[in-house]
DNA sequence: CGGAATGTTGATATGCCTCAACTAAAGTGG
DNA sequence: CCACTTTAGTTGAGGCATATCAACATTCCG
């Protein structure tokens, strides 16, 4: 319990100003956790969730699924997101969460946070935050894999794994977990996944980064931001 | 003046329960109107922004501009919508903000929504939803853009507008004002010109829809709603 | 009416998807 | 611990779709 409470406040540090009675009130959450093992999902398209996901370690993403059965991935989420935060306003789930590798999540009432609300104004403008900075990541994205050839669509999603890593302290040894397969890195990517293994050698090639094995190696940041065409002040991080 | 209160009113009744109080709260708020040209930029990337926009008439576009100068739509807004509500939360501007054609907008003072929210947290959570709205829109274009073929992704696109357009009452004689050029469609969907045009001449010639001096002709619904495989649930209308 | 913007069409080349074979790595059970 | 199975990654070849270029038609607007 403790833990979910230090995860929330670390995170709304990040990019809100909250004063001494919020931490405060932070800690009077209650909720419970879940371990979710590789690819299973937390909640489906269609469900109406009663709680909100706090990502506590590990990976999870969010994907809408076609009728095809194909999958589109469109968010990956670390230690400290609120993956599906927006259900706290719109019940019915547009899309489904899932953990990426092993993973454990923190599970809070929405009725909790939302009592919680109405006392700390402040904390639910800085969830309101949280979600405002998830849709800019969905604006970069549909610019991303909208405009930019392979190997610069897969620079600008490193760049961008690697900023949001570091910001919660997962950056360790220019690197950050990334335990993503090339054929999940299509699927977000929108490209098959051979596109995206042709994408990813290049980009070895340039030396300026390298996946492997579910690990981001960052060897060049300017060179792979250039790459990429990446400009983090769509993270909206504070410092 | 009036308009404005209006036009907001009716928006947040579509896709939120407000009490009589809010309605009155929202008669209170000042702001002034501005007249658009087409193309005209109402906010550009990079900018901090003082007041919020509230779409009254005509359509108004979120873009990315690359490097290059090429650029990337983002979303289409239209009467009652506020296309960059974010902006009270997220103050640097990450991305732009024009007039499609000639369009009509209320600018009201960030103080004062802030304001009204404190007195009346209803609204706040109103205008919240409606960003949760938009971000359910960003994803779908994720997904849109990223897995379906030109076509698809077409019908996909004239079906959201459409729907939209229907729920502020801009639907005559099943047409909706659309007035986008086919380039602009092809900086929306990341297709090129030509591919735009020939995506939206393969629409036309199974009958369902057509796009033509500004006006989209919505001939059979269900067939483009079937090629485009649109569901509209992540609108997240009420009714 | 003239000029500019928008839409349409065809030809060419590039790049991506698909299919398919193969390699490497990881996990499983004897 | 090794043989086996499964999964992930890599490579090549062929075909289709889209981008690009270019010419032309049409519409809009002054």
């Amino acid at each position: 319990m403790e833990h979910i409470h230090n995860v929330i406040a670390q995170k709304f540090r990040a990019h809100s100003f909250l004063a001494e009675e919020d931490m405060v009130a932070i800690r009077t959450l209650r909720g419970h956790t879940r371990d979710m093992r590789p690819e299973e999902d937390i909640v489906r398209q269609g469900d109406l969730p009663q709680f909100a996901i706090v990502v506590l370690s590990g990976m999870v993403a969010r994907y809408h699924l076609l009728r095809n059965g194909q999958r589109q991935y469109l968010s990956f989420h670390i230690a400290g997101d609120m993956p599906d935060a927006q259900a706290l306003l719109l019940h019915d789930m547009d899309h489904a969460v899932c953990a990426i590798d092993r993973a454990e999540i923190g599970l809070i009432p929405h009725k909790e946070l939302l009592t919680l609300f109405t006392l700390r104004p402040q904390l639910a403008l800085a969830v309101w935050r949280e979600t405002l900075i998830d849709a800019a990541i969905f604006r970069q994205a549909i610019t991303n894999n909208g405009s930019r050839s392979g190997p610069a669509r897969l620079a600008h999603f490193f760049c961008e794994q690697y900023c949001r890593a570091e910001t919660v302290g997962l950056v360790r040894d220019k690197a950050c977990p990334l335990p993503l397969s090339q054929a999940q890195i299509g699927q977000a990517l929108g490209m098959s996944l051979v596109t995206a293994n042709r994408a990813l050698q290049k980009l070895r090639a340039t030396g300026a980064a390298d996946l492997r094995g579910g690990k981001l190696r960052m060897h060049d940041f300017r060179q792979l931001a250039r790459l990429g065409q990446f400009d983090p002040a769509y993270l909206h991080l504070k410092s």
